[in-house]
RNA sequence: GGUCACGUGGCCGAGUGGCUAGGCAACGGUCUGCAAAACCGUGUACAGCGGUUCGAAUCCGCUCGUGACCUCCA
């Protein structure tokens, strides 16, 4: 039994957790479209729900965590609206949709792989499940709640509404759909313009299709979440989360989808992150103001002022809740590097610190309002804060102003440890110098130099040493007995 | 237009009836040949107006403002 409590976006409510068939815990995550390089919005989903996931290992749970990779079956709604979206990737640089569809992956999984984002369970592809979506388009014709028409299959919102409850994750009340559902070029086969695809049949230039009992096609946008959920973590399952842009009608559509293929919801705990935003709108594919990760890594874009490390970015988020919006900028960037840089050295100093004394500072209770703030809803922006208390332990103790007891500090460096590293998933920078690096060398050996001046008191070489350095990019910081430098970001 | 959120100190960002996080910046100090860095210390803010209450940033009402969804989106 834990005390973890998550808010149900289904209840509205923050509800205790208790897993369907413990120890197991299924969690499903809508991974990202791969015809692009992911975004800041998309390390948002990732980092949060791979909180959960780290977390819920933490506590024991076998779980098993599916996210998938959507590589077939969205539609695009600008000029050429109901083209796939890969393929008019694929036209426009004269590629194959899977290269386009591998490559964007690869580099998906590096982008996450830099984050420090845990792999999950199972990643499976729509692609490589176009039979299990077509049986699942079936059993809901079976079951009476989809229509076929010229080759198309559609879901019947209305008939699902008389019997079951279409809106009730949303809010949105079926009766006001009805008028202020626009209508899309293409879409007048539906008898009512909230209904949406199952199957569609491919035109003559749509390149990615496959046969089916009802035409040559392709599965609808929502289908393949509620194919693979279903798959790999049965129905019911614990936990699906996702953005809060998908709840409506993406998730809506989902839960309707399962409802009338089984009878019965799917989902017990529905979980989703805020956007972020810059300069205040939503950041996003098709508003055309987004930074991707690769861009904030190599600080290469217009609105960026240098580049960020990605654990900056990791820490960045974590540094708000994920259920409200964060809002992007250099200055949050930046102060978010800062903050976590003095995190960090007092996490590398912790270990050699030497015990005395029993301090101020209760490792006990501290323990306990860390696991506090996690187990309230992921509140990490508590725990962080909580972690910055006893940075100021750390380095009073690193000054000789205060000590920790011998088994609170063994006890402290393993916290440290877990919250920091294992659960938060930050990791210490790795150093960039190499040992055989030539510039390296020569730049230990100008400060060798300037030490040996620095003794003489020869202080206008030492200076003179050190504004050239500076001119070079490199900031030099005289320590007790010596010196450290780095170069400028 | 409909639905739903939100408005917290210079900036970011928690809290959600009394105990008034945290980060960055700023200021003061320690250290230092100087500087930088580092470290320590200092901040009663909750859009406005009413109401409920012994007590409200926190509950209720109104006003103003911002955003999200309603179309693919994390």
């Amino acid at each position: 039994m834990t005390n973890l409590i998550l808010y149900n976006t289904l209840t509205r409510k923050k509800e205790q957790f208790k897993p369907l068939n413990p120890p197991f815990v299924g969690l499903y995550v809508c991974g990202p479209t791969v015809y692009g390089d992911a975004h800041l919005g998309h390390a948002r989903p990732a980092i949060t729900f791979d909180l959960l996931f780290r977390y819920l290992q933490y506590l024991n749970y076998k779980v098993r965590y599916v996210r998938n990779i959507t590589d077939v079956g969205h539609l695009e709604n600008d000029a050429d609206s109901g083209e796939d979206k890969i393929v008019k990737k694929a036209k426009l640089e004269q590629l194959e949709p899977m290269e386009i569809v591998q490559r964007y992956t690869d580099r998906y999984h590096h982008h996450m792989e830099q984050l420090n984002v845990l792999k999950p369970s199972i990643e499976p592809r729509a692609s490589g499940h176009i039979i299990e979506q077509q049986q699942f388009v079936q059993r809901i014709l079976d079951r009476g709640y989809a229509y076929e028409i010229n080759g198309s299959v559609y879901f019947d919102v209305e008939k699902y509404h008389k019997q079951y409850h279409y809106g009730r994750l949303s809010g949105r009340v079926l009766e006001d759909l009805h008028t202020q559902t626009r209508a899309l070029e293409g879409q007048e086969e539906k008898r009512n313009p909230y209904d949406f695809a199952l199957w569609k049949k491919a035109d003559a230039n749509h390149l990615m299709h496959w046969p089916s009992p009802w035409s040559e096609g392709f599965p609808g946008w929502h289908l393949e979440c509620s194919t693979m959920s279903t798959k790999y973590l049965g129905t019911p399952f614990d936990i699906h989360g996702g953005g809060m842009d998908l709840l409506f009608p993406h998730h809506e559509c989902e839960i309707a989808q399962s409802t009338a293929a089984d009878g019965h919801e799917a989902v017990k705990l529905w979980m989703h992150n805020n956007m972020i935003t810059i300069n205040g709108q939503k950041m996003g594919k098709s508003l055309g103001n987004f930074i991707t990760l690769d861009e904030l890594f190599t600080g290469n874009h217009r609105l960026l002022q240098q580049a960020y490390n990605p654990m900056t970015v990791r820490f960045f988020i974590l540094q708000a809740h994920y259920r409200s919006t964060v809002d992007f900028s250099n200055e949050a960037l930046q102060s978010a590097e800062k903050g976590l840089a003095r995190l960090m050295k007092a996490w590398d100093i912790l270990p050699g610190l030497t015990p005395g004394e029993p301090g101020e500072f209760d490792v006990t209770s501290w323990k306990q309002r860390c696991f506090e703030a996690l187990d309230d809803d992921l509140n990490t922006p508590v725990m962080i804060a909580r972690l910055f208390e006893a940075v100021r332990a750390i380095n009073l103790a690193g000054e000789g102003k205060a000590s920790f007891s011998a088994s609170a500090l063994t006890e402290l460096v393993s916290l440290f440890d877990l919250f920091a590293g294992q659960l938060l998933g930050l990791q210490k920078p790795e150093k960039e110098r190499s040992q055989n690096d030539r510039t390296t060398e020569l730049i230990e050996m100008v400060l060798q130099l300037r030490l040996e001046a620095k003794r003489k008191n020869d202080y206008a070489t030492a200076d003179r040493l050190r504004d050239e350095l500076t001119r070079l990019g490199v900031t030099v910081k005289d320590k007790k007995d010596g010196y450290d430098w780095e170069w400028d970001s």
